[in-house]
DNA sequence: TTAGATGCAAACTATTTGCGCAATT
DNA sequence: AATTGCGCAAATAGTTTGCATCTAA
């Protein structure tokens, strides 16, 4: 079983294993920006994980954390969720499963269901394309949302 | 069955009544991009359907173009789908049917596969959230990419 | 040692908005 | 007649890039 929820654990040297697999380098920004994103469970936009790791390294601009995420994702240590309105949102969560956005107040949430991996081999039954993944981005009202309606 | 592949034919009156009804208007812009939109089966980005618009009607703007756009979306005329990079693309076909871009390439195809509607009654089994809609566009390599890869 | 990362600022892309005029209902 | 849409240009949001410097491997 997954007894991390399928984040692998902040401030470890795994971090660093896996960027340096990917032919990624892990820096002190790299880490900081890591520790910040697992902390964070609610879905941060890239500009959400500026504010809150500058808090801790004044330094970092904004564009590192951008390096740093497009790293992570590409070392399969996060997730790029996007929906087409705004920014793009980082999981850290990496297992297989759903997200529901709000359309009354825009936040992420993670939701129960079967994974994708099961569905994707229902699609395209001719094997035209090489699928190679994909994230189902769900639109909802959230209970808080529902509640105030 | 669907004779017409989900797609509202073009240049009928029945835009004019599915605007109207969703509270638009129905000016001969919007019969343009609609036209427009109904001929491009390559999900177009609003730009490609500004281009191909204006050789009709040199004098429209772009912003007008995603103005319609958005009315046709708002009033289901249209599907805007969304993948991280880059543009949103524009679809005719409103029925429930999936696509994928191609990671090389970046066009956006059909795929056949069973309808999401199917699926979504297995996710959020608590009923949570008030799932109002979504859109799977995945991942992969389109057949032309394939053989040139 | 050196390829890759950083910080800064500027560039870029996609989309939205304010405004005065025109066209639709 | 009144409201909404139009075209234009400027503004915005999100993200990327160029460049000089630095640093992890």
């Amino acid at each position: 079983m997954d007894r991390n929820g399928g984040r692998s654990p902040s401030g470890s040297p795994e971090l660093r294993t896996t960027l340096l697999a990917a032919g990624h380098r892990c820096t002190p920004q790299r880490e900081a920006v890591h520790e910040v994103l697992c902390e964070m469970r609610n879905h941060p936009t890239a500009e959400e994980i500026f504010r809150a790791v500058r808090s801790r390294m004044p330094a970092i601009s904004l564009a590192t954390v951008y390096n740093a995420l497009e790293s992570f994702e590409s070392a399969g240590v996060c997730l790029k969720l996007t929906q087409g309105d705004g920014a793009a949102r980082y999981d850290s969560r990496t297992d297989d499963h759903h997200h529901v956005q709000c359309v009354d107040c825009n936040r992420m949430f993670d939701v129960a269901g079967p994974p994708l991996a099961q569905w994707l081999a229902s699609i395209d039954p001719r094997g035209e394309f090489e699928l190679l993944g994909g994230r189902l981005v769900l639109e909802g009202r959230c209970p808080n949302c529902r509640r105030n309606a």
